[in-house]
DNA sequence: CATGAATGAGCCTTCATTCAT
DNA sequence: TATGAATGAAGGCTCATTCAT
């Protein structure tokens, strides 16, 4: 019935898009192990592939970094309305919406650090974040100085790079706890 | 007769000295434009040697990197101790003791970055750091425990790793203001 | 019954006549913008089609090389005897005729260096062109001979291959004429 | 006694300047069999040392084809007074200074073909030809011109590129005469 | 001891060609 | 038959490291 219209826009992309999901896959698996500049051949092997399949699907680095963690990104900047509405407090909003992108920036090894390299190759992640993150958290700010909870001159951009960095090299390192050095910070925010 | 090897061996002396200071202020300052990773060959061009030259007097780039820190750090060791005796109280001098260290660090564009490699290269670098900051900070913070300033359970490793964090990338971004995060952060640390 | 199949044939050809038609004037197109050399994905996209259709029309790139360029040879060659029908002597024709060959040459820029490419993949046209066009050329020097208007002893298939180099480079270069050299040349073959 | 001094100077370079001469006559023969294209590799390894010695040595290619030809083009230059004074009249020096140029050219098989890219590999290469050519044909052109052997108006920059495009393929092909053709095209060059 | 020439592994990227859909 | 995704060989270039001078 409906299978026409089904089958007519996709069409070949069947092996392809399961192609883009191992490529995807790979890479994700290959930035944890090695960071992101770690060599495309090796993504290639990782998914099984030729090289040319991944510079067919992710013409630069930055595309495919960007691919990686787009769900993901997504994700975070969509919970912040939601705990905002849920949330008894502002400031347990913020503190919750901040455990969140913490959780995922100390899962993803190599990712903060790709966060702070200032290599071209990373710009359009830097922006990709930042773009998406920054309204958010500016916005969770905002409702917690409103409640009079936290100082109110915060900057969200320079809060959020804080917080990636703090989470570099977490997860390497028992000795090292990001989440509490977050906690801290976020404390360090409260009036009074 | 061996007059002449004995009158050798400090002459050589002397050149070797002259040249590892040669070397150690290039590196120091190629760490600073290019960061820790910069070619050996533009460090001793930069210097005026020979890239054997470099290799002759530190074998491995760790070596290298913990020799351009090693005066800095020992400053900053030593720098503890005395502000703890002159300040007024133990959180004064833990928090002047940490300026410091932030100081330090973003002067030297990419040495936080380098202390947060887990490069095989930068290991040393990482364990002379914390050998040697690690007990000086623990001797502060226990001081302003005692004084009952801050929480009792922090861990000095943890805290200068976290600081240190927080010093990557400023300087090159006038938006990111390290100091006033690291403030931040031991505010959170006050009790009350 | 077969009237179906008849049909089909038919509709068929109609369509790869079409397909071959455009990629004839993209791959034209495309040898003019780029080369001869021009990537296959390059005249496929210009052509609006898959690569694989080229290597199922022109299965080398001789073939379509010399398909791109099929009737305007044709077109030179059946000139020559009708200029030599026409006009006043032998060694007008011939100017005439060498006028048309370079006005060709110097217009499809990349054409007169593919020519003297000695790559596997320009023998085909290569052969093509001289199969076609130097009986032409030895008829209009042979005439002009009899008429005692040039040299005896000229050769037609290095003198076509000297006009075609003539022209390499025409074209991009303003300060260089080749159309004034290959008068030179011709005016070199006259007698006295 | 003067050794000192002649050992002063250039020292080191003993096995260096050798690598260079192999490099040189490595490249030399590279350009002959496979065009100035050929992979750096292939010279590299038909030179016996590694791709890095080459870079060190010519750091782009056009720096390496200009080492390669520069004394021969040189020679040429210089030749061009020398026959125009040693010459009966200006166009006998010519015709053998353009001869010189062709058995040059035509013994350099892939050279000719270099002359006429545009490669940006090359733009070195085609200017210092230019730059070192053309005023000496220019000085011959003019002799001639002024002892009434040959036409006013002709260029030395036009004149030159057509030699050197009639070169083009000389060698590979028993039937094709570069020589004879540029002979034609001085002759065009001849008043009456 | 110092030098810097040489080496060559290793990464990036492009494209001709094949073949599953 | 048409498509275009996938492949992988090929070539460019950079540097860490060694070693003859």
């Amino acid at each position: 019935m409906d299978s026409g219209s089904e089958r007519a826009v996709p069409r070949k992309r069947a092996d392809a898009r399961r192609n883009e999901k191992a490529l995807l896959d790979a890479a994700s698996a290959a930035f944890v192990a090695s960071g992101v500049d770690v060599p495309v051949r090796d993504i290639a092997a990782k998914a099984g592939v030729g090289v040319g399949t991944i510079y067919r699907h992710f013409p630069t680095r930055a595309d495919l970094i960007v691919a990686v963690y787009r769900h993901q990104i997504e994700a975070c900047a969509e919970a912040g309305p939601a705990l905002l509405a849920d949330s008894g407090t502002p400031h347990t909003a913020l503190v919750q919406w901040i455990n969140l992108f913490v959780d995922f920036l100390i899962t993803k090894h190599g990712l903060a650090e790709a966060l702070q390299s200032d290599a071209a190759a990373f710009q359009t992640l830097h922006a990709y974040f930042l773009d998406r993150l920054v309204p958010v958290c500016d916005q969770l700010l905002d409702a917690a100085v409103a409640a009079g909870e936290i100082r109110p001159e915060t900057d969200a951009y320079g809060l959020l790079r804080g917080v990636g960095n703090l989470c570099i090299g977490a997860g390497n390192d028992p000795r090292y706890d990001a989440r509490r050095l977050v906690q801290l910070l976020i404390a360090g925010l409260r009036l009074r």
